[in-house]
DNA sequence: AAAAAATTCAACCGCTTATTT
DNA sequence: AAAATAAGCGGTTGAATTTTT
């Protein structure tokens, strides 16, 4: 059932390539009794012809009983676009926002979906989802403002008996009423604002042509989009505004940037993450 | 129907960083 | 303190699979 795998071979001692069923038990077991770890200790504990190495990465990559196995889904991508917006090719620190993913998976779902040369289609496509869910949250905000609004016209029920009992004595229950109107609509559209700015500060997508979206090297989102919306599929990166060059491969050097993320804007900025049940950071 | 081209993804490699001795 | 070993990371590879011609 196993064997007919053509490079499952033994090459300096070490067996190579797929893993097989058995393989997997004998790994399997082995964690179970000594924990992850102690990679190197497998091959001697079990017999198992594998290096550290090679049994670290099947645990990590595969076994691992707490990774999540179906597709992404379209919120994945969208945290994982985002992510790597602010982040470039760190794969495993874009992959500790996502719980059940590994690292490599989202460097292979990354570079087949979005690398380069052909994003005209796929980026469009991602823009879109990207734009209905900012939709959905939003309207999901409205929905959610209208119950509040409800409840609280609720809790001062018209007795239309005798306008004696006055609410608030010395203001008029319509200027009132105007007001407390006019405070949900502030608050309804500092939400929106919030939300727009969140979602668009670092977007990496063609979407965004706000004037307002600065990425951190300086270019802007809509330099970028016409960059990479132009469909001429011209070779790999574009140059823009002589400070950040934005690949669709290797992206710029965020090595700078990377400590000064406890700022608390960042946690904020991204706290809507944690609200979609994604562990930030 | 079959062959070629494209895509996917598990697993590898080399290098860097962290831990142990 | 430093050498040795282990873990972790990101880029790359190529067999298997899927799509296109």
């Amino acid at each position: 059932m196993d064997g007919q795998f053509g490079w499952g071979r033994e090459e300096g001692g070490w067996r190579k390539g797929p893993w097989t069923a058995q393989e997997d038990k004998l790994l399997v077991e082995y964690v179970r009794q000594h924990g992850e770890g102690r990679w190197n200790s497998v091959a001697k504990l079990t017999g198992l012809k594998r290096s550290g190495k090679s049994c670290r990465l099947r645990w990590v990559n595969y076994l691992r009983p707490d990774l999540k196995r179906g597709k992404i889904t379209p919120q994945e991508e969208s945290v994982i676009l985002q992510l790597h917006a602010l982040w470039g090719n760190r794969w495993s620190t874009i992959a500790r926002s996502l719980p059940g993913r590994t690292d490599n998976e989202i460097k292979n779902y990354w570079r087949t979906h979005f690398k380069k040369a052909k994003p005209s289609k796929n980026v469009e496509r991602a823009r879109a989802r990207f734009l209905k869910q900012r939709r959905e949250m939003q309207s999901q905000l409205l929905l959610l403002q209208g119950q509040d609004q409800h409840r609280q016209e609720e809790e001062q029920p018209d007795h239309d008996d005798d306008g004696a009992s006055e609410a608030t004595p010395g203001v008029p229950l319509e200027e009132e009423e105007e007001q407390q109107q006019q405070q949900h609509e502030d608050l309804r559209m500092m939400l929106q604002q919030d939300m727009d700015d969140l979602l668009f500060q670092f977007c990496p997508m063609a979407s965004c042509t706000s004037s307002s979206c600065l990425l951190p090297g300086g270019g802007s989102c809509a330099s970028v989009v016409s960059a990479s919306a132009s469909e001429d599929g011209s070779s790999g990166d574009h140059q823009l505004d002589g400070a950040a060059t934005w690949g669709w491969g290797s992206l710029w050097n965020l090595d700078d940037v990377v400590d000064d993320v406890d700022g608390g804007a960042w946690d904020s900025s991204f706290s809507f993450l944690q609200d979609q049940g994604l562990a930030f950071y």
